[in-house]
DNA sequence: ACCTGAACACCGTTCAAGT
DNA sequence: ACCTGAACACCGTTCAAGT
């Protein structure tokens, strides 16, 4: 998986989203960690809604090293430390994210991050939850359920397409932070809300969230090596399409048949398509359970 | 070696295509998952083998470097270096799939693998196609749809846990090697034969591989570090259901309440409740597009 | 034609040592 | 208490050289 430093391709089907002024917050100070959520900025602080727990320092988190190095305060916190990841990973991708490349990026040794992190592993789990930190479902609650859902499965993609390789970090951990709660707690809210046995919103909320974790992860992804090494996805997509055309039809038929809506390139179709799958799966359990 | 080596020879003029259908697939625990034809050069100091060697010794083609080295022949082929990598994955898990490991396991140096894949990035590729090489969909195949995608599903996943990391592997990548297309044509001729139309039948398959392939990759993978450090996962969802349990119910209510739910480790039945719910929304878009 | 040795520029992690 | 230097055992990849 290690790619190459070559990639700059944008995930298909995204607004390929140029980085602005991270490189900015790469010296010093930075608790911004990078949000560019698409979603209606707002908010009081930076990050949505402040997180309840961690002793983020208040106030002047991250607020040393730029002018007189404090003598007593470090040079890092776990804070810091987590914010320089994933604005790290957002910049230059999940592989970029290395124990050395996150020191450079705080302007220390790789050494030193070993007192804020047992190892790199406890590093990406807590960088996961981080990701979920800009994001706030319960900001969608609403009436009806399924547009609550739907609303709520567009903001997490949204959000997760904007940061680079987040899904692919996401897809193959189970987040439990205190972040990814927040939005767990959301799911569930509407979940019961719409009639659903204690059992079944459980059942469902993990449904909708490795579904969508997974969409995400497939659709950020790089298509083939030959698109990570610079090809055009459309160009990838179209030569993917004439190879299932020129497919032996007798063993092929319907991959022959169904080229053209095999490859076609609306991940935000699809989206839609298999969420509205989910949802009618929901609903007859729903009125199954709880008719009126 | 591309992601479909249709449209191209192999260095040594093996067809890639025209393999027999992969006899010894789905059923059964078995993590075989190496195919049978080119036996596995076993270096002379394998690591402790523990897996028993799968297959039929195929004749003489793994016989170098034991006997008398064939001069014309080369050590290595494309089959022989696919085979040793699945096999490598499935016994010590992708991390340990190197290309210096991947030359050990064969007996030769690192920089001899550069004349059979491109690098690392295409390797991993050709290996995602080559885990569905064992399994074939169309065996599943029967006249009720519905139990033909749930017969599908249930071989797939099986294939896949049995096969550590695989999906991990797959989950990130989108392949359309041969055998992976051999099996989304069985997918394909049950949602057309379901009264599907075109576009709807490749969504719908879209939908059924994206999330198969999430859901099992988040079984697959550990927990947490913790887990991957050692501990039970048992231990781990107790700890972690006290932990949710514990959180401050004013603003955790339905986390709190749904602890015992949300923490049950019964993946078999997240699986198949998730597999309803597609079958349901599925079903009602067949009904609206050939109601009778 | 095929494989190796050696090199390059990286990794994660540990630990004695500095301040 | 916090960070560094240096070391160890690894990586992927290239390329001239051997056979």
């Amino acid at each position: 998986m290690r790619a190459m430093p070559t990639d700059r391709t944008p995930p298909h089907g995204t607004p390929a989203h140029g980085r602005p002024a991270d490189a900015a917050a790469a010296h010093g100070t930075s608790s911004d960690g990078a949000r560019s959520d698409g979603t209606p900025a707002h908010g009081p602080g930076t990050p949505a809604d402040a997180t309840p727990a961690e002793g983020v320092p208040g106030g002047g988190a991250g607020a040393r090293r730029r002018g007189r190095p404090r003598k007593d305060e470090p040079a890092l916190t776990e804070r810091v430390v987590l914010d320089a990841g994933v604005r790290l990973m957002v910049r230059d991708g999940l592989d970029a994210v290395t124990m050395r490349g996150l020191a450079a990026e705080l302007g220390v040794r790789a050494a030193s991050l070993y007192r804020y992190v047992r190892n790199k592993d406890e590093l990406l789990d807590a960088l996961a939850d981080e990701l979920f930190a800009g994001i706030d479902l319960t900001r969608y609650a609403q009436d009806d359920w399924r547009a609550a859902l739907t609303a709520m499965a567009a903001a997490l993609r949204r959000h997760l397409l904007a940061r680079r390789d987040s899904a692919r970090l996401i897809a193959g951990r189970f987040t439990t932070g205190p972040n990814a709660l927040r939005n767990i707690e959301a799911l569930l809210a509407v979940l019961r809300g719409a009639g659903l046995s204690d059992h079944d919103a459980a059942f469902a909320t993990y449904t909708y969230v490795t579904w969508l974790f997974g969409f995400v992860a497939a659709e950020q992804n790089r298509l083939s090596a030959e698109v990570a090494a610079g090809m055009a996805p459309r160009e990838y997509l179209d030569r993917l399409a004439g190879r299932l055309r020129a497919m032996p039809p007798d063993r092929y038929p319907h991959v022959v048949a169904l080229a053209g809506e095999l490859t076609a390139p609306d991940l935000a179709a699809r989206f839609d398509f298999a969420l509205a799958r989910l949802l009618a799966g929901i609903d007859v359990l729903r009125t199954t359970a709880d008719p009126r």
